[in-house]
DNA sequence: TTGTAATTTTGATATACATCTAATTAGATG
DNA sequence: CATCTAATTAGATGTATATCAAAATTACAA
């Protein structure tokens, strides 16, 4: 489900992604205006602007006030400024796929690759193997040190090239050696 | 003819007022991505990703990186602020209105309200009323003081109620008047 | 060169929505 | 109360566009 944060910042965008809401805006930027006024000013009618007015003022960006049966609307500055900055900060964009399951991705490709514990095949694409490293790697204890032999045999248990995946775990950092010595760093 | 400002805006809010958009910037917040990767997590077939990263890139707040055949997407933060905060002041938010005619809206009243030099009508409304005031206060001179029947004689040539538009002009501060005399302040 | 995987383009479809006219509501005036 | 004016709501219509499947493209690998 997606955080309220995500569709009230939605609904902003929505607002103003229309030529006339834009104009609209740009015109009370400098004065309160009736719906009348707003309409001469667009070349629309009537009904069009209190469309538009009315879905400006719905996510808070304009406030109307009535004289008589004329209703004059007013932008509210404090609330465009409180969502601009909102989508500044690269924290609260985060967020705006927080209802996604974070790694599907990396389960997709795991489960497209393996048939149980065996590795069909060594993706050819950086990405993707890189994915398939990662997984391999939780196979070696953090604190251990192992010979090539042990290495080689653990990997083999899921794939025959033993060796081509060894190398891609050292290139990949996710496997240390020295001397002929390999631990997990 | 829009400004090439004001252009740019909106194309930057319609970039962002879909819900899958907001979702990839959110998905590339943390991370550059790639087409395939950007669409398991959004649930969508690749050519929809394909085509909202388009048009993200065509506003420039996304950029692409060839590996393979991989297309590598990511975030291009310093426009996201320079546009935001292009939104934020008011005195680009007035230009969004730069193209039309400033005075539309009084031209209508007046031509509405006016046969030739004559006032068919006193209009109700006050923001109405204002305008043909306006109008009217242009008939008398800066530096010149006048008795209240010159006042009534230069009023009655446009209307017969002179009194009452003589006490509104007063009203609206339009004329000033002190022991019987008046003058434009 | 032939094949394969990732992306983009094309074409089709369905939905969202901006705009208008006509009808309705709400205040103000005589 | 009847009337007028400004605004809104309802209903209709046309355009824009999000999405997908299928075809075309691109770059790499065998």
């Amino acid at each position: 489900m997606a955080s309220v944060e995500f569709s009230k910042i939605l609904a902003f965008f929505k607002a103003l992604s229309d030529e006339s809401r834009l104009k609209i805006v740009g015109a009370l930027a400098s004065n309160e205006r009736s719906v009348e006024e707003l309409a001469t000013l667009l070349e629309l009618r009537a009904p069009t602007v209190s469309h538009h007015l009315a879905k400006l003022k719905e996510v808070g960006l304009v406030e109307m006030r009535s004289e008589g049966t004329t209703h004059i609307y007013h932008l509210v500055m404090s609330e465009m400024r409180a969502l601009t900055k909102r989508v500044l900060t690269l924290d609260s964009i985060e967020t705006f796929t927080e209802d996604v399951v974070p790694d599907a991705w990396e389960r997709k490709i795991l489960g497209d690759f393996f048939e149980g514990q065996r590795l069909k095949e060594i993706p050819a694409s950086r990405k993707k193997r890189e994915v398939v490293l990662r997984w391999l790697v939780e196979r070696f204890q953090f604190d251990k040190r192992y010979t090539e032999k042990e290495v080689s045999a653990i990997i083999a248990k899921h794939h025959p090239d033993f060796a081509t995946l060894r190398r891609e775990l050292i290139c990949a950092k996710l496997l240390a050696r020295e001397s002929g010595v390999y631990w997990r760093p």
